[in-house]
DNA sequence: CGCCATCTGGGGGTTTTCCCTCAGTTGAAC
DNA sequence: GTTCAACTGAGGGAAAACCCCCAGATGGCG
């Protein structure tokens, strides 16, 4: 059993969100956060030196901005994957964003967990976009998905929590209180989670979120 | 998903026997044979070369015996475990067997699937017996186990077949059908299993056996 | 506006898992 | 021969998982 942790560089010019991300982030023991970044050009710089497995960057910082953090760090580092985290709702910085190559695109209202596991299937080689983003993102990357590619991105959010709540073990009713819905609300998350990922029992799904190295 | 083929050195003086070993455990796509030996002193020195994470060693071969390759890749080569394959069902071979530093001793009637079973386990660090050496090791070795240790040595055969169909994804019934026994039967080996392993449900054992590398 | 996906909740069912008990057989150990 | 562990099988029940169906609310999108 390895499955190191995975090395991050957190790229965010408010210092206390960077912070925070970073005690979040390392307090789940399943990551290490190689260098912070307090600026777009900062951030290439860094990665460049540490060589990180992902960079988790914002979008709107001084001297050099996210979309370009991302564009630079795709062409000299191609080992190493961005997924963009912001506050931004609009539409307009999505789908540049999953242009310029970012393996993932994210608001900052997003819970730990879901951020974790899209650093940890990003780091797997996958794409990860939150709602928002794959809704307008389904045209150029999640019609890959739909045919033969990976059918995990077209979990919807809750199935998503579901999934991961089910690979910790967690019963269908724990869910449900975790998640503050009804038994049989989380009951068809459920089924609908197994469904799209053509799982048959809970075995087999902990077994796909091992080959995923979606487990801690 | 990594976790990369486990890199294998098989020693036996009887060609057939090696070959056959080197064809099935390659079949698994779950290993690698980096090195055959046809003695003991060949077999110490291919493993120096090629570093392998497990030795699979027959007991009696010529120039030098499978007890003192144990002996010496235990020295040379810490890193590199050891696992006795023989038909030596003699109670003598098992001990001195074991105190060399042997991290597995097995029959040679065992299925490919509990050799395979037994090499994952000692990759992921942990001691495995067939139960004629079980019985005899228990006294020194999984004392260990019964305290503070891995439960996964206190198994019994057919709780370790069930443990791995149950985290192949297999329902009950099914492996009532495979192993040929009631369902009932079946049952009874599940429920065991799990209360050893002290795992709540299908999610926490898959879990569990993803966390010591049984996952192909 | 209507369309559609998502989230929410429920009805009602079968199957599987999980948990306890008990008991006969075998084979090896002492 | 007795003892003990393992394997076998079973009864019975509670819980969970699994599989259909349905429908209202919400919100984005064309």
């Amino acid at each position: 059993m390895e499955s190191r942790t995975i090395r991050l560089l957190v790229a965010d010019d408010h210092t206390i969100v960077r912070q925070g991300l970073v005690s979040m982030l390392e307090e789940t023991g399943e990551c290490e956060v190689v260098a912070q970044a307090a600026d777009g050009a900062e951030a290439v710089e860094l990665a460049m030196q540490t060589r990180p497995d992902v960079v988790v960057t914002d979008l709107s910082m001084p001297r050099l901005g996210g979309l370009e953090v991302v564009r630079r760090v795709k062409e000299k580092l191609p080992g190493t994957r961005t997924l963009v985290l912001t506050v931004h709702e609009d539409d307009e910085y999505i789908l540049p964003t999953i242009r310029a190559g970012a393996s993932g695109f994210l608001n900052k209202d997003t819970s730990v967990g879901e951020l974790m596991d899209a650093i940890k299937s990003i780091r797997a080689g996958d794409a990860y976009y939150g709602r928002r983003a794959a809704q307008l993102a389904g045209d150029i990357e999640l019609q890959r998905n739909d045919g033969d590619g990976d059918p995990y991105g077209l979990l919807t959010a809750r199935e998503r929590e579901t999934f991961h709540l089910v690979i910790d073990g967690k019963t269908t009713r724990e869910i449900a209180e975790i998640l503050d819905i009804g038994v049989k609300t989380a009951e068809n998350h459920r089924a609908r989670m197994m469904e799209k990922l053509a799982m048959r029992n809970t075995a087999e799904v902990v077994r796909y979120a091992a080959r995923k190295g979606l487990l801690p």
